[in-house]
DNA sequence: CTACGTATATTCGCTTACGAGTAATCGTCG
DNA sequence: CGACGATTACTCGTAAGCGAATATACGTAG
């Protein structure tokens, strides 16, 4: 019961915006969802669609209104969203606004293990994500530009944040490699002997071994 | 077979990181972890810890080693790291770190969905958030600032990073919040009247259908 | 010395996630 | 007009995620 929503899945928020302008079924839900360009950030698992669309109608967010064949089509159930589901969507994007939530990239990971890799080779991989994050940044650049007379700005503020992180992103790698280059980056000689040896200096060894009592 | 790793999970990472310092037994691995602050990006979670070492283990990038009780307490298996779990350890560095993944946010799903406030609402929300941001870059800032005098540089760049990360998207609601208060941000009219309404203006109820071809 | 809170260490089983499979209809190009 | 690929629409089974329960030992205050 560590559910602090009834249904978790990003998606399920999706569903019910939709379902708000008018009453659905889960495919078309998902065309509307593609059609507006939502799936580039998050492509839709047909397979979690219908899960998530289940388990909105258990909760009373949303409930079947139809359920019949048209023309032969495999069977098709329509669902229209409650009162209880509009308020759902409405405080889940209040809290979605309101509050930041810690939420870990996989480069930070990669960045906490680091130490793994010889510092050169780290140096040579930065280098290539460097060059990826650039060319992503002027894609990203150019589609906002191309959609700025199609679309209103409301629509749009995701993915001018979305390109501002990104462009931060490049930024702070940028001046990491800068660093490491140059090689301002302290413990470079360290970090080297351990990697090429296997075995930590002792003074970080003891580092290493915090919070273990046993043997 | 979608899975390009083995043990998807980026705690089967860290447990491989921690397991090449020497064979562990899974919960001595959490308590290394934990001691070296790794839970505060990523709460340990009991269920996967254990799920997630079976799993390395099933595929050979972990080998139980010893499975005994010791003065009477639970049964503990001790697992060592074996030759293709260094490999995919180092490996998965490589990827990580060279390669950026597109990682949508939740705030990037709170913008995308904010039209169904009124832009007022919306205003305040930003405000409490970017309090908020203001808050944790403090912290954090403070924490590094501990930290730099205990830990070297080299286990410190992913708290950097994601300070850089924090202060970015400070930045950014900051100048969103500019535009709203100001009453630069275009089409303030149209959202707000869209809200009171509940009907969007007709050139841009097409753009909502847009994509659907029924009824 | 005993009762109780805390640390150790893991299992169990419910829910979710999601890929792959299925099956019908529609459009279209020859 | 018929074959075939694309689109529509959904189901199912496997695998993963994870909270909560379990069970023992240890420390310590009364």
């Amino acid at each position: 019961m560590g559910a602090r929503r009834p249904v978790e899945n990003l998606l399920a928020l999706a569903v019910l915006t939709v379902a708000v302008q008018r009453p659905m079924h889960p495919y078309e839900m998902a065309s509307v969802l593609r059609a507006r360009g939502k799936d580039e950030d998050m492509p839709i698992k047909w397979g979690s669609l219908y899960t998530v669309v289940r388990n909105l109608a258990k909760h009373g967010l949303l409930e079947a209104v139809e359920s019949g064949r048209q023309g032969g089509r495999p069977e098709r159930t329509v669902y229209r969203v409650t009162e209880a589901g509009r308020r759902e969507a409405e405080d889940w994007t209040r809290e979605l606004l309101s509050t930041p939530r810690r939420e870990p990239s996989s480069f930070e990971a990669g960045l906490s293990v680091m130490g793994g890799l010889a510092p050169d080779e780290v140096t040579a991989l930065l280098r290539q994500r460097s060059q990826l994050l650039q060319e992503r940044v002027e894609a990203a650049r150019h589609a906002l530009d191309q959609q700025r007379d199609e679309l209103p700005r409301l629509f749009l503020v995701e993915s001018e944040y979305a390109l501002a992180m990104l462009e931060a992103q490049a930024a702070w790698v940028g001046s990491l490699l800068t660093e490491l280059a140059e090689g301002t980056f302290p413990d470079l000689e360290t970090w080297r002997a351990f990697h090429v040896s296997g075995r930590m200096p002792p003074d970080l060894e003891a580092l290493a071994e915090r919070g273990t009592t046993e043997e």
